[in-house]
DNA sequence: GTCTATAACGTGATAGAC
DNA sequence: GTCTATCACGTTATAGAC
């Protein structure tokens, strides 16, 4: 088994030293994310992840304390959602758009596994958390405007809106739809409610 | 069909002589809606409606299938959207967004509770139903326009991730934030996805 | 012959004993 | 760390009540 080492992005931790159990804990991460994303939070076991992880069912629970707090350490959003902004405040609905409907970028899957496991509170107050601190908070400095707060939350409301439609329940007609149509409308929309009149 | 005319053997309630069974499927619809709307799917138990409606847990299951085909058949979200699209087409954005903010209509925490309760696949499939054919497809013989049916499905995908923010992630700025303001920038917003330029 | 009640089954997460 | 126990859950088998 190979162990892939994945930094953690938690500021304060210390890493211990050469600890076996990292190696485990690693690899039990390794197989809750292939499994959370590939199947979803309920149908995903305890026993399943030990299983792929070759471990036994009762370590999972011992390293991270529950199975909501394994997805929630795991099914991260912060990577996934890294650099969704970048570029020009000017055109930044319509790249955003692009980024999630065409791009090769696992954050669209990964918000629909968070949303559809939004039952659980805990879980819920990640997606809130990483939502408003992610896709709504970085843009208020950004645009000039009296009620700029109001503008970017919307706009990130705007935006769970599309990624809703292709993640959770599945719009057909706009899984089919052609990239660039939906790349113009909803893209020049968020853009009007960020930097619009 | 039966004709059995024998009072049920509830202790101190009066009970209509025929049809009992009847009685007994909305008792358990009535505590079914009460406690899903108020603790969602996964806290509430089959065990704790059946307390609810004073009846054996079994006869839940026997009625009604299973706990996911009780919860899609008790938290309908037709009713709740009844009427929602009534008006005129030139002022929808705005007067749906009013709907929905003002809290008078329990549209909001009916959508709320099923997209927390996503995770499962019939009620998936329901809230794919529920969202193209009650939101969406409406809307798409009302406007005039080339690409109306994409404008209608990004119009309601638009609309979800208002109420997304509002009943399931919980938005605490846009939670606080004054009514007309949201009505005002979203509703227009709207709007403009259905028959702007 | 339906409708209901009792009890039990299988499975899930989790906690405690070796 | 591993094994086993426990508890709650949805669901089912079975037998009784009308």
């Amino acid at each position: 088994m190979t162990t892939t080492a994945v930094t953690n992005a938690a500021p304060g931790t210390t890493k211990p030293r050469r600890d076996r159990s990292a190696a485990v804990k690693d690899a039990i991460r390794a197989s809750a994310r292939k499994l959370f994303t590939a199947q979803g939070y309920d149908a995903t076991g305890i026993r399943d992840i030990a299983a792929d992880a070759e471990v036994n069912p009762a370590i999972v629970i011992r390293h991270f304390g529950s199975k909501e707090r394994l997805f929630i350490e795991t099914i991260d959003a912060v990577n996934s959602w890294h650099r969704l902004f970048d570029g020009p405040i000017d055109d930044i609905g319509r790249v955003v758009v692009r980024k999630i409907v065409g791009g090769r970028r696992k954050g669209l899957a990964v918000f629909g596994t968070i949303m559809r496991a939004s039952g659980r509170a805990d879980v819920r107050a990640q997606l809130q958390e990483s939502t408003i601190t992610l896709l709504a908070e970085p843009l208020v400095g950004r645009i000039d405007a009296p009620d700029a707060r109001l503008r970017a939350h919307l706009f990130a409301a705007q935006l769970t809106g599309l990624m809703t439609a292709l993640a959770v329940y599945d719009d057909d007609f706009l899984l089919d739809a052609p990239i660039d149509d939906i790349v113009e409308r909803y893209g020049a929309s968020l853009q009007n409610m960020l930097t619009g009149p």
